[in-house]
Order: C-alpha cells, then sequence, then structure tokens
DNA sequence: CTTGACTCCGTACTTAAGTACGGAAGTAAG
DNA sequence: CTTACTTCCGTACTTAAGTACGGAGTCAAG
C-alpha cells in the first residue's frame, strides 16, 4: 500500500536541484547522498530531505568548498560527536572568514572599478590585483 | 651590463608566490602570465608585478574563481576597453556579491553551530543545510 | 501486453587545473 | 673546465568533479 506521496525518482530529484541525473548518482557513490533502499526489485523514491542535501552541496561548492569538505560538513549535520563536529565547524569558520575578507576587498576593488569606469575614459588601471596583495 | 635588481628567475618567482615552477609555465602557456623575453640564449628575469599576478590568480581562485574567470578579471587590469571591462566588472561583482551572501549566511550557521555545540551535548542538529535552502 | 520513457549499474570518457618527466641547454662555484 | 643545480620545452600523467554510454530491468499509457 503506498501513501499518497512517497517520494518522487531520481529524474525529479535531479530537476528540482537543477542537477543532471548522473551527478545524484556520483554523489550516492561517493557518501554524500544516502541511497534510499529500493522496494524489492523497484525504483528507488526520494524525499525533501535528500532534495535539501543536493541543493546543500551545490550551495557550499559556489563557496569554494571541496565535495571533500562539504562532506565533513555534512558529517556535522548527521550528528557526529558534539566535540568533533565543534572543532570541524570551528575550522570552517576560520576559513569561511578568511573568504569573506577577501571577498569583501574584491567587492570594493570591483565597484571602484566600475565607478571610475564611468568616469574616466580608456587606460583603465584597476585597483584589483592590489586589493588581494596582503593575502598568505 | 646588469643593473643591479633585474629580476628573479622562475624558480624563486614560484617560491615566492608559494607555487610550482610547472604551475608557473602553466600560467604562461595560459596566457595568464606573460612571458619575459628571454635575454638571447638566456634565462627568462621576472619581476615583482609578475609576483603579484600570481598572487592575485591564487587569491582569486580560493574564492571559486575558474582560471578562465581570473583571466577575465585580469584583462580588466591590463586596460582592455573601458566598456567592456565596465561589463565585465558588473557581471564580477554580482557574482561576487551572490557569494558574500551565501558565505554570510554559511558563517552565521557554523558560528551557532559552534555555539550550541558548546552548549548541548551529543546529538547536533546543525542549521547548516537549512541556511542554504534559499538558493537558486 | 506492447511501447516508450525512465531507472539501474558498471565502465569509460571529459574538463580543469595542475604535476611529473626527460633530455638539452644555461649558470654559478670550486 | 667540470660538476651540480636550474631552466626550458614538449609530452604525458594525475586528481576532482562530473558526463556519457550501453544493456538490462521497471513503470505506466494506450
Amino acid at each position: 500500500m503506498k501513501t499518497l506521496s512517497d517520494g518522487f525518482s531520481i529524474g525529479v530529484l535531479a530537476e528540482a536541484a537543477r542537477v543532471n541525473v548522473e551527478t545524484i548518482r556520483f554523489y550516492q557513490r561517493k557518501g554524500l547522498l544516502p541511497e534510499p533502499e529500493r522496494p524489492r526489485g523497484s525504483i528507488r523514491r526520494y524525499a525533501d530531505d535528500d532534495l535539501a542535501r543536493v541543493c546543500f552541496i551545490k550551495s557550499a561548492q559556489r563557496l569554494g568548498f571541496s565535495l571533500d569538505e562539504v562532506s565533513e560538513l555534512l558529517k556535522l549535520e548527521d550528528g557526529a560527536h558534539c566535540d568533533e563536529a565543534r572543532d570541524l565547524a570551528e575550522h570552517k569558520l576560520q576559513a569561511v572568514r578568511a573568504k569573506l575578507a577577501d571577498l569583501r576587498s574584491i567587492e570594493t576593488a570591483l565597484s571602484q572599478l566600475v565607478a571610475r569606469c564611468g568616469a574616466t575614459r580608456g587606460a583603465v588601471t584597476c585597483p584589483l590585483i592590489a586589493s588581494l596583495q596582503g593575502n598568505t
């Protein structure tokens, strides 16, 4: 007996997450996404949780986290030992703050460039490179 | 005749930029870094500009820009036509701002997680995933 | 109950960003 | 001048993150 909404297929999941079906399968192989049981010889069904997870992966990736790092982030969610989780989170937090600082200086540089570019004609010597000098 | 400081070798450049020598050569092949002339049958010499450029590339990469995107950013610096430059800069600026927004919500989520994790024992259900729901 | 679309699975291919390799040529110290 | 390290250059290998492919099984509409 089938409850009314017992999840969606991999194709629907992929489409909803704006991702290739193969990518979903790839994430499963990597252990980033749980592979739901398939009811005896049938097709796997996915739920909103899975969609959220895929979206999260893509979002974190856009921020420059690798899949390995994303998998660490996800372990936090999955309720690993609290101490480990905390350590991990603190490290990520530092990385995130460093990225934020870098991005802010790029933002400043870019908006200045845009402003100046509207004003001065030709010969743009933008402050972009200068804005990133002081990094490790 | 050699002036006292007429630049450094590729090895020194690479070391200063904390990068593999091969990476320098790779960037040259991709046109991200100019290849200085080699004085008749001798070795190429690099200057501070080149170092700055390599550092910039690495910084931008850490923020999630691809080498292709970095090369666009660098074209801005190189004084392309002002209008193009401005367009490019505006697009990048939007991308940068989107990244900033995402990063800020991750930062919030992570710091909340760290805080809670110190307080509650066990069973961490972190707000990380939730924090990234609202993205395209 | 057939037909067309979708799923499953393993394997193979692709792209981006390097890294490594090997031989010839340049260079710097003894 | 020899020896040991670099550079130079082309070509080949590696890793991460997918993408594509092909054959077999499943599902649902007509």
